[in-house]
DNA sequence: GTCTATAGTGCGATAGAC
DNA sequence: GTCTATCGCACTATAGAC
Protein backbone atom coordinates (compact mmCIF):
# COMPACT_ATOMS: atom_id res chain seq x y z
CA UNK A 1 0.00 0.00 0.00
CA UNK A 2 2.90 2.01 0.60
CA UNK A 3 3.11 2.34 -3.47
CA UNK A 4 0.19 4.35 -3.46
CA UNK A 5 1.44 7.35 -1.79
CA UNK A 6 0.05 10.52 -3.88
CA UNK A 7 4.24 11.23 -4.52
CA UNK A 8 4.90 7.93 -6.25
CA UNK A 9 1.08 8.29 -8.51
CA UNK A 10 2.37 12.09 -9.60
CA UNK A 11 6.27 10.84 -10.30
CA UNK A 12 4.66 8.21 -12.84
CA UNK A 13 2.38 10.54 -14.22
CA UNK A 14 5.22 13.09 -14.16
CA UNK A 15 7.02 10.01 -16.30
CA UNK A 16 4.33 9.13 -18.51
CA UNK A 17 3.73 12.46 -19.53
CA UNK A 18 6.80 14.30 -20.01
CA UNK A 19 6.62 14.94 -23.30
CA UNK A 20 3.66 17.99 -22.62
CA UNK A 21 4.79 18.51 -19.16
CA UNK A 22 7.12 21.82 -19.59
CA UNK A 23 8.81 21.74 -16.63
CA UNK A 24 12.18 19.36 -16.62
CA UNK A 25 13.31 18.75 -12.91
CA UNK A 26 11.90 15.89 -11.70
CA UNK A 27 11.86 17.52 -7.98
CA UNK A 28 9.91 20.12 -8.62
CA UNK A 29 7.62 18.98 -11.40
CA UNK A 30 6.63 16.21 -9.28
CA UNK A 31 6.15 18.34 -5.91
CA UNK A 32 4.13 20.73 -7.84
CA UNK A 33 1.88 18.12 -9.21
CA UNK A 34 1.40 16.32 -6.50
CA UNK A 35 -0.15 19.56 -5.45
CA UNK A 36 -2.08 20.49 -8.44
CA UNK A 37 -3.99 16.63 -7.97
CA UNK A 38 -4.86 17.49 -4.38
CA UNK A 39 -6.32 20.63 -4.71
CA UNK A 40 -7.62 19.42 -8.14
CA UNK A 41 -9.50 16.78 -6.43
CA UNK A 42 -10.22 18.32 -3.12
CA UNK A 43 -12.35 21.77 -4.91
CA UNK A 44 -13.87 18.72 -7.45
CA UNK A 45 -15.20 16.41 -4.97
CA UNK A 46 -16.71 19.29 -3.07
CA UNK A 47 -18.14 21.15 -5.86
CA UNK A 48 -17.30 19.48 -9.49
CA UNK A 49 -14.80 19.82 -11.59
CA UNK A 50 -16.62 21.91 -14.07
CA UNK A 51 -17.47 24.34 -11.15
CA UNK A 52 -14.39 24.84 -10.24
CA UNK A 53 -12.32 27.31 -12.07
CA UNK A 54 -8.54 27.56 -13.24
CA UNK A 55 -8.16 30.65 -11.07
CA UNK A 56 -9.49 28.17 -7.86
CA UNK A 57 -7.25 26.07 -8.53
CA UNK A 58 -4.73 28.57 -8.76
CA UNK A 59 -5.65 30.44 -5.35
CA UNK A 60 -5.76 27.63 -3.71
CA UNK A 61 -2.70 25.63 -5.03
CA UNK A 62 -0.50 28.64 -4.17
CA UNK A 63 0.86 28.46 -8.00
CA UNK A 64 -0.10 31.11 -10.75
CA UNK A 65 -2.21 30.79 -13.61
CA UNK A 66 0.96 30.47 -15.59
CA UNK A 67 2.46 28.05 -13.65
CA UNK A 68 -0.63 25.57 -14.00
CA UNK A 69 -0.34 25.89 -17.07
CA UNK A 70 3.39 24.65 -17.63
CA UNK A 71 1.94 21.22 -16.34
CA UNK A 72 -0.96 20.68 -19.04
CA UNK A 73 -2.51 22.94 -21.63
CA UNK A 74 -5.96 22.57 -20.91
CA UNK A 75 -8.36 22.55 -18.44
CA UNK A 76 -9.48 19.16 -20.07
CA UNK A 77 -5.95 17.65 -20.44
CA UNK A 78 -6.35 17.89 -16.52
CA UNK A 79 -8.42 15.75 -16.31
CA UNK A 80 -7.74 13.41 -18.67
CA UNK A 81 -4.44 12.69 -16.64
CA UNK A 82 -6.39 12.15 -13.74
CA UNK A 83 -8.82 9.93 -14.61
CA UNK A 84 -6.09 7.95 -16.45
CA UNK A 85 -4.17 7.51 -13.59
CA UNK A 86 -6.97 6.55 -11.74
CA UNK A 87 -8.16 3.67 -14.03
CA UNK A 88 -4.59 2.28 -14.63
CA UNK A 89 -3.89 2.26 -10.75
CA UNK A 90 -6.88 0.27 -10.51
CA UNK A 91 -6.28 -2.66 -12.71
CA UNK A 92 -2.53 -2.78 -11.48
CA UNK A 93 -3.79 -3.23 -7.78
CA UNK A 94 -6.61 -5.62 -8.69
CA UNK A 95 -4.92 -7.98 -10.63
CA UNK A 96 -2.25 -8.58 -8.95
CA UNK A 97 -4.15 -9.17 -5.96
CA UNK A 98 -5.96 -12.23 -7.35
CA UNK A 99 -3.70 -15.31 -7.18
CA UNK A 100 -5.42 -18.06 -9.36
CA UNK A 101 -3.90 -20.35 -7.44
CA UNK A 102 -6.00 -19.90 -4.24
CA UNK A 103 -9.28 -21.29 -3.93
CA UNK A 104 -12.16 -19.33 -5.50
CA UNK A 105 -13.62 -18.35 -2.10
CA UNK A 106 -10.38 -17.25 -1.36
CA UNK A 107 -9.66 -15.15 -3.96
CA UNK A 108 -13.53 -13.52 -3.90
CA UNK A 109 -12.45 -12.61 -0.74
CA UNK A 110 -9.17 -11.28 -1.45
CA UNK A 111 -10.38 -9.11 -4.42
CA UNK A 112 -13.06 -8.02 -2.33
CA UNK A 113 -10.23 -7.09 -0.13
CA UNK A 114 -8.19 -5.41 -2.46
CA UNK A 115 -10.95 -3.64 -4.03
CA UNK A 116 -12.06 -1.84 -0.64
CA UNK A 117 -8.21 -0.89 0.79
CA UNK A 118 -7.39 0.13 -2.79
CA UNK A 119 -10.94 2.17 -2.55
CA UNK A 120 -10.50 3.57 0.80
CA UNK A 121 -7.00 5.07 0.47
CA UNK A 122 -7.29 6.54 -2.86
CA UNK A 123 -10.91 7.59 -1.97
CA UNK A 124 -10.43 10.97 -3.40
CA UNK A 125 -9.14 9.27 -6.60
CA UNK A 126 -12.20 6.93 -6.91
CA UNK A 127 -14.60 9.33 -6.60
CA UNK A 128 -13.45 11.86 -9.24
CA UNK A 129 -13.35 9.11 -11.40
CA UNK A 130 -16.75 8.61 -10.64
CA UNK A 131 -18.42 12.06 -10.83
CA UNK A 132 -16.86 13.13 -13.51
CA UNK A 133 -16.54 10.46 -15.76
CA UNK A 134 -19.55 12.06 -17.91
CA UNK A 135 -16.91 15.13 -18.76
CA UNK A 136 -14.49 12.89 -20.80
CA UNK A 137 -14.02 12.83 -24.10
CA UNK A 138 -15.96 10.10 -26.29
CA UNK A 139 -12.45 7.98 -26.42
CA UNK A 140 -11.41 8.94 -22.85
CA UNK A 141 -15.04 7.88 -21.95
CA UNK A 142 -15.13 4.70 -23.83
CA UNK A 143 -12.22 4.13 -21.54
CA UNK A 144 -13.91 4.75 -18.36
CA UNK A 145 -16.63 2.49 -19.20
CA UNK A 146 -14.06 -0.44 -20.19
CA UNK A 147 -12.37 -0.13 -17.37
CA UNK A 148 -15.70 -0.45 -14.98
CA UNK A 149 -16.26 -4.06 -17.11
CA UNK A 150 -12.76 -5.37 -16.71
CA UNK A 151 -13.41 -4.85 -12.95
CA UNK A 152 -16.36 -6.69 -12.92
CA UNK A 153 -15.31 -9.52 -15.02
CA UNK A 154 -12.58 -10.09 -12.54
CA UNK A 155 -15.48 -10.80 -9.85
CA UNK A 156 -17.54 -12.77 -12.64
CA UNK A 157 -14.97 -14.65 -13.48
CA UNK A 158 -13.86 -15.73 -9.87
CA UNK A 159 -17.56 -17.11 -9.67
CA UNK A 160 -18.01 -18.55 -12.63
CA UNK A 161 -14.77 -20.46 -11.65
CA UNK A 162 -15.89 -21.01 -8.33
CA UNK A 163 -19.40 -22.81 -9.60
CA UNK A 164 -17.83 -25.07 -12.34
CA UNK A 165 -15.19 -26.63 -9.60
CA UNK A 166 -18.52 -27.05 -7.98
CA UNK A 167 -17.24 -25.29 -4.87
CA UNK A 168 -19.60 -22.19 -4.67
CA UNK A 169 -22.99 -21.98 -5.99
CA UNK A 170 -24.00 -18.75 -8.64
CA UNK A 171 -26.94 -18.83 -10.40
CA UNK A 172 -26.23 -15.70 -12.20
CA UNK A 173 -22.43 -14.47 -12.09
CA UNK A 174 -22.72 -11.62 -14.51
CA UNK A 175 -25.43 -9.71 -12.16
CA UNK A 176 -23.71 -11.42 -8.72
CA UNK A 177 -20.46 -9.67 -9.91
CA UNK A 178 -22.83 -6.31 -10.73
CA UNK A 179 -24.67 -6.25 -7.30
CA UNK A 180 -20.38 -7.07 -5.59
CA UNK A 181 -19.34 -4.16 -7.40
CA UNK A 182 -22.41 -1.76 -6.67
CA UNK A 183 -21.82 -2.48 -2.55
CA UNK A 184 -17.43 -1.83 -3.13
CA UNK A 185 -18.27 1.52 -5.24
CA UNK A 186 -20.64 2.71 -2.30
CA UNK A 187 -17.31 2.03 0.05
CA UNK A 188 -16.01 5.18 -1.91
CA UNK A 189 -18.77 7.22 -3.45
CA UNK A 190 -20.76 7.39 0.19
CA UNK A 191 -17.81 7.82 2.55
CA UNK A 192 -19.57 10.72 4.65
CA UNK A 193 -22.34 8.08 5.78
CA UNK A 194 -19.76 5.63 6.91
CA UNK A 195 -17.42 7.63 8.51
CA UNK A 196 -20.42 8.98 10.25
CA UNK A 197 -21.65 5.94 11.38
CA UNK A 198 -18.38 4.85 12.53
CA UNK A 199 -17.83 2.20 10.04
CA UNK A 200 -14.26 0.81 9.30
CA UNK A 201 -12.89 -0.54 6.09
CA UNK A 202 -12.08 -3.91 7.67
CA UNK A 203 -15.65 -3.90 9.32
CA UNK A 204 -17.41 -3.24 5.74
CA UNK A 205 -14.99 -5.40 4.33
CA UNK A 206 -15.76 -7.93 6.45
CA UNK A 207 -19.96 -7.48 6.21
CA UNK A 208 -19.51 -7.44 2.37
CA UNK A 209 -17.71 -10.73 2.47
CA UNK A 210 -20.35 -12.28 4.76
CA UNK A 211 -22.92 -11.04 2.85
CA UNK A 212 -21.67 -12.70 -0.40
CA UNK A 213 -20.59 -15.52 0.95
CA UNK A 214 -23.35 -16.35 2.74
CA UNK A 215 -25.66 -16.42 -1.23
CA UNK A 216 -22.64 -18.49 -2.95
CA UNK A 217 -21.18 -21.06 -0.70
CA UNK A 218 -22.69 -24.10 -0.63
CA UNK A 219 -22.23 -24.93 3.03
CA UNK A 220 -21.30 -23.33 6.37
CA UNK A 221 -17.94 -24.76 6.13
CA UNK A 222 -14.74 -23.16 5.81
CA UNK B 1 -47.46 4.54 -12.11
CA UNK B 2 -49.44 6.43 -14.53
CA UNK B 3 -49.24 9.08 -11.91
CA UNK B 4 -45.28 9.78 -12.85
CA UNK B 5 -45.86 11.09 -16.20
CA UNK B 6 -43.77 13.93 -16.83
CA UNK B 7 -46.72 16.36 -17.54
CA UNK B 8 -48.06 15.34 -14.11
CA UNK B 9 -45.09 16.07 -12.52
CA UNK B 10 -44.19 19.27 -13.89
CA UNK B 11 -48.42 20.91 -13.11
CA UNK B 12 -47.56 19.50 -9.68
CA UNK B 13 -44.44 21.80 -10.15
CA UNK B 14 -46.19 24.64 -11.27
CA UNK B 15 -48.72 24.48 -8.86
CA UNK B 16 -45.75 24.97 -6.25
CA UNK B 17 -44.01 27.16 -7.98
CA UNK B 18 -46.63 29.05 -9.24
CA UNK B 19 -45.41 32.52 -6.99
CA UNK B 20 -42.06 32.91 -9.08
CA UNK B 21 -42.89 31.40 -12.42
CA UNK B 22 -44.52 34.58 -14.17
CA UNK B 23 -46.46 32.72 -16.62
CA UNK B 24 -50.06 32.51 -15.72
CA UNK B 25 -51.59 30.19 -17.95
CA UNK B 26 -51.17 26.79 -16.82
CA UNK B 27 -51.82 24.87 -20.08
CA UNK B 28 -48.92 27.03 -21.67
CA UNK B 29 -47.03 26.93 -18.27
CA UNK B 30 -46.81 22.85 -18.06
CA UNK B 31 -46.27 22.32 -21.58
CA UNK B 32 -42.93 24.47 -21.73
CA UNK B 33 -42.01 23.03 -18.01
CA UNK B 34 -42.43 19.36 -19.63
CA UNK B 35 -39.56 20.93 -22.44
CA UNK B 36 -37.08 22.77 -20.21
CA UNK B 37 -37.26 19.76 -17.22
CA UNK B 38 -37.35 17.11 -20.26
CA UNK B 39 -34.44 18.94 -22.39
CA UNK B 40 -32.23 19.93 -19.21
CA UNK B 41 -32.17 15.90 -18.23
CA UNK B 42 -31.18 14.61 -21.20
CA UNK B 43 -28.01 17.55 -21.66
CA UNK B 44 -27.14 17.16 -18.17
CA UNK B 45 -27.07 13.84 -18.13
CA UNK B 46 -25.23 13.44 -21.15
CA UNK B 47 -22.52 16.45 -20.12
CA UNK B 48 -23.40 17.48 -16.15
CA UNK B 49 -25.53 20.83 -15.34
CA UNK B 50 -22.92 23.23 -14.66
CA UNK B 51 -20.97 21.70 -18.76
CA UNK B 52 -25.32 22.60 -19.94
CA UNK B 53 -25.50 26.53 -20.77
CA UNK B 54 -28.77 28.04 -20.95
CA UNK B 55 -27.78 28.79 -24.59
CA UNK B 56 -27.63 24.93 -24.95
CA UNK B 57 -30.73 24.46 -23.13
CA UNK B 58 -32.63 27.31 -25.26
CA UNK B 59 -31.27 25.68 -29.02
CA UNK B 60 -32.68 22.47 -27.78
CA UNK B 61 -35.62 23.18 -26.05
CA UNK B 62 -36.46 26.19 -29.08
CA UNK B 63 -37.46 27.99 -26.24
CA UNK B 64 -35.44 32.01 -26.17
CA UNK B 65 -33.31 32.98 -23.28
CA UNK B 66 -36.03 35.59 -22.20
CA UNK B 67 -38.61 32.44 -22.49
CA UNK B 68 -36.51 30.47 -20.13
CA UNK B 69 -36.29 33.27 -17.62
CA UNK B 70 -39.75 33.30 -17.29
CA UNK B 71 -39.96 29.75 -15.41
CA UNK B 72 -37.07 30.75 -13.18
CA UNK B 73 -35.00 33.41 -11.71
CA UNK B 74 -31.12 31.89 -11.91
CA UNK B 75 -30.06 28.55 -13.37
CA UNK B 76 -29.26 27.54 -9.66
CA UNK B 77 -33.13 27.88 -9.38
CA UNK B 78 -33.72 25.80 -11.92
CA UNK B 79 -31.32 23.34 -9.99
CA UNK B 80 -33.68 23.25 -7.32
CA UNK B 81 -36.71 23.10 -9.03
CA UNK B 82 -35.44 19.19 -9.73
CA UNK B 83 -33.97 18.54 -7.22
CA UNK B 84 -37.01 19.22 -4.83
CA UNK B 85 -39.44 17.56 -7.03
CA UNK B 86 -37.23 14.21 -7.28
CA UNK B 87 -36.93 13.99 -3.48
CA UNK B 88 -40.96 14.45 -2.68
CA UNK B 89 -41.72 11.69 -5.62
CA UNK B 90 -38.94 9.14 -4.06
CA UNK B 91 -40.57 9.94 -0.24
CA UNK B 92 -44.14 9.95 -1.32
CA UNK B 93 -44.08 6.53 -3.41
CA UNK B 94 -41.84 4.35 -1.49
CA UNK B 95 -44.05 5.01 1.77
CA UNK B 96 -47.33 4.38 -0.08
CA UNK B 97 -45.57 1.32 -1.37
CA UNK B 98 -45.08 -0.42 1.94
CA UNK B 99 -47.97 -1.93 4.03
CA UNK B 100 -47.09 -2.03 7.65
CA UNK B 101 -49.96 -4.81 7.82
CA UNK B 102 -47.35 -7.41 5.79
CA UNK B 103 -45.10 -9.63 7.14
CA UNK B 104 -41.78 -8.09 6.64
CA UNK B 105 -40.87 -10.61 3.90
CA UNK B 106 -43.52 -9.58 1.86
CA UNK B 107 -42.49 -5.69 3.09
CA UNK B 108 -38.71 -6.22 1.74
CA UNK B 109 -40.02 -7.28 -1.04
CA UNK B 110 -42.46 -4.43 -2.07
CA UNK B 111 -40.05 -1.77 -1.26
CA UNK B 112 -37.23 -3.34 -3.35
CA UNK B 113 -40.02 -3.50 -6.68
CA UNK B 114 -41.43 -0.16 -5.55
CA UNK B 115 -37.59 1.66 -5.87
CA UNK B 116 -36.59 -0.10 -8.63
CA UNK B 117 -39.84 0.32 -10.78
CA UNK B 118 -40.18 4.03 -9.39
CA UNK B 119 -36.27 4.89 -10.38
CA UNK B 120 -37.12 3.00 -13.73
CA UNK B 121 -39.56 5.23 -14.49
CA UNK B 122 -38.13 8.46 -13.72
CA UNK B 123 -34.11 7.53 -14.32
CA UNK B 124 -33.10 10.41 -15.68
CA UNK B 125 -34.47 12.55 -12.73
CA UNK B 126 -32.62 9.81 -10.33
CA UNK B 127 -29.54 9.81 -12.12
CA UNK B 128 -29.49 13.70 -12.30
CA UNK B 129 -29.91 13.99 -8.65
CA UNK B 130 -27.51 12.06 -7.49
CA UNK B 131 -24.76 13.00 -9.68
CA UNK B 132 -25.79 16.85 -9.49
CA UNK B 133 -26.27 16.89 -5.26
CA UNK B 134 -22.47 18.73 -4.80
CA UNK B 135 -23.45 21.49 -6.82
CA UNK B 136 -26.71 22.33 -4.55
CA UNK B 137 -26.74 25.12 -1.70
CA UNK B 138 -25.84 23.84 1.63
CA UNK B 139 -28.99 24.11 2.73
CA UNK B 140 -30.28 21.93 -0.47
CA UNK B 141 -27.58 19.39 0.24
CA UNK B 142 -28.82 19.11 3.44
CA UNK B 143 -31.90 17.89 2.13
CA UNK B 144 -31.00 15.64 -0.23
CA UNK B 145 -28.50 13.67 2.44
CA UNK B 146 -31.73 13.31 4.61
CA UNK B 147 -33.44 12.15 1.75
CA UNK B 148 -30.87 9.14 1.10
CA UNK B 149 -30.88 8.30 4.61
CA UNK B 150 -34.49 8.21 5.19
CA UNK B 151 -34.80 5.96 2.01
CA UNK B 152 -32.32 3.84 3.85
CA UNK B 153 -34.36 3.97 6.78
CA UNK B 154 -37.53 2.20 5.46
CA UNK B 155 -35.48 -0.83 4.55
CA UNK B 156 -33.70 -0.56 8.34
CA UNK B 157 -36.98 -0.62 9.81
CA UNK B 158 -38.37 -3.85 8.00
CA UNK B 159 -35.42 -6.22 8.46
CA UNK B 160 -35.49 -4.83 12.80
CA UNK B 161 -38.88 -5.87 12.43
CA UNK B 162 -38.28 -9.44 10.99
CA UNK B 163 -35.30 -9.46 13.33
CA UNK B 164 -37.72 -9.13 16.41
CA UNK B 165 -40.28 -11.34 15.14
CA UNK B 166 -37.95 -13.61 14.18
CA UNK B 167 -38.66 -13.68 11.16
CA UNK B 168 -35.50 -12.97 9.74
CA UNK B 169 -32.10 -13.13 10.38
CA UNK B 170 -29.75 -10.34 10.57
CA UNK B 171 -26.82 -9.27 12.19
CA UNK B 172 -25.97 -6.06 11.30
CA UNK B 173 -30.02 -4.33 10.09
CA UNK B 174 -27.94 -0.94 8.82
CA UNK B 175 -25.10 -2.55 6.89
CA UNK B 176 -27.72 -4.99 5.29
CA UNK B 177 -29.96 -1.75 4.71
CA UNK B 178 -26.85 0.29 3.41
CA UNK B 179 -25.82 -2.60 0.99
CA UNK B 180 -29.67 -3.30 -0.16
CA UNK B 181 -29.61 0.57 -1.66
CA UNK B 182 -26.42 0.41 -3.25
CA UNK B 183 -27.60 -2.36 -5.41
CA UNK B 184 -30.81 -0.36 -5.67
CA UNK B 185 -29.17 2.98 -6.35
CA UNK B 186 -27.02 0.70 -9.15
CA UNK B 187 -29.91 0.05 -11.33
CA UNK B 188 -30.32 3.83 -12.00
CA UNK B 189 -26.96 4.39 -11.98
CA UNK B 190 -25.65 1.96 -14.31
CA UNK B 191 -28.61 2.03 -16.78
CA UNK B 192 -26.44 1.44 -19.84
CA UNK B 193 -24.82 -1.35 -18.63
CA UNK B 194 -28.29 -3.54 -17.93
CA UNK B 195 -29.82 -2.19 -21.19
CA UNK B 196 -26.93 -3.54 -22.73
CA UNK B 197 -26.91 -6.86 -21.18
CA UNK B 198 -30.80 -7.05 -21.57
CA UNK B 199 -31.48 -7.12 -17.73
CA UNK B 200 -35.36 -6.02 -17.48
CA UNK B 201 -35.94 -4.37 -14.41
CA UNK B 202 -38.38 -7.66 -13.43
CA UNK B 203 -35.63 -9.60 -13.93
CA UNK B 204 -33.34 -7.13 -11.80
CA UNK B 205 -35.99 -7.24 -8.81
CA UNK B 206 -36.35 -10.72 -8.92
CA UNK B 207 -32.18 -10.79 -8.85
CA UNK B 208 -31.92 -8.49 -5.74
CA UNK B 209 -35.04 -10.36 -4.11
CA UNK B 210 -33.20 -13.78 -4.10
CA UNK B 211 -29.70 -12.27 -3.47
CA UNK B 212 -30.90 -10.36 -0.09
CA UNK B 213 -33.70 -12.84 1.25
CA UNK B 214 -30.57 -15.68 0.69
CA UNK B 215 -28.61 -13.92 3.23
CA UNK B 216 -31.79 -12.83 5.17
CA UNK B 217 -34.33 -15.31 5.71
CA UNK B 218 -34.09 -18.03 8.07
CA UNK B 219 -35.38 -21.11 5.87
CA UNK B 220 -36.78 -21.89 2.65
CA UNK B 221 -39.95 -21.70 3.06
CA UNK B 222 -42.30 -19.59 1.69
C1' DG C 1 10.52 27.99 -13.60
C1' DT C 2 7.30 31.31 -12.07
C1' DC C 3 5.09 35.51 -12.21
C1' DT C 4 1.65 39.44 -13.70
C1' DA C 5 -1.11 41.40 -17.13
C1' DT C 6 -4.23 40.92 -20.60
C1' DA C 7 -6.41 39.17 -24.86
C1' DG C 8 -10.42 37.02 -26.39
C1' DT C 9 -14.49 34.27 -25.61
C1' DG C 10 -18.83 32.84 -23.91
C1' DC C 11 -21.48 33.01 -19.94
C1' DG C 12 -25.80 34.35 -16.93
C1' DA C 13 -29.05 37.62 -16.74
C1' DT C 14 -32.12 41.61 -18.27
C1' DA C 15 -34.57 45.34 -20.84
C1' DG C 16 -37.75 46.48 -24.00
C1' DA C 17 -40.02 45.56 -28.61
C1' DC C 18 -43.72 42.90 -30.29
C1' DG D 1 -45.98 35.17 -23.37
C1' DT D 2 -42.07 35.25 -26.27
C1' DC D 3 -38.48 37.29 -28.71
C1' DT D 4 -33.93 39.75 -29.90
C1' DA D 5 -30.27 42.57 -28.48
C1' DT D 6 -27.05 43.60 -25.28
C1' DC D 7 -24.70 44.45 -20.70
C1' DG D 8 -21.19 43.27 -17.59
C1' DC D 9 -18.57 39.78 -15.89
C1' DA D 10 -15.60 35.67 -15.15
C1' DC D 11 -13.58 32.41 -17.55
C1' DT D 12 -9.60 29.86 -20.22
C1' DA D 13 -5.47 30.54 -22.19
C1' DT D 14 -1.20 33.12 -23.49
C1' DA D 15 2.64 36.52 -23.92
C1' DG D 16 6.45 38.47 -22.05
C1' DA D 17 8.98 40.27 -17.81
C1' DC D 18 11.91 38.49 -14.34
Amino acid sequence: MALLSMEEICRDIFRENQHRIKIKKEAVAVRNLVNIFHTTLKISNERGFQTMSLRDLSRVSGLSMGALYSYFSSKDELLEMIQNQGRRITLKVLARCVDPGDTPLIQLRGAIRAHLYLTEVMQPWFYFSYMEAKNLSREQRKKAIENELVTEEIFMRILEEGAQKGELEVDNPPLTAAVIKAMLQDWYLKRWKYSRREVSVQAYADFVIGFVESVVRKNSSN
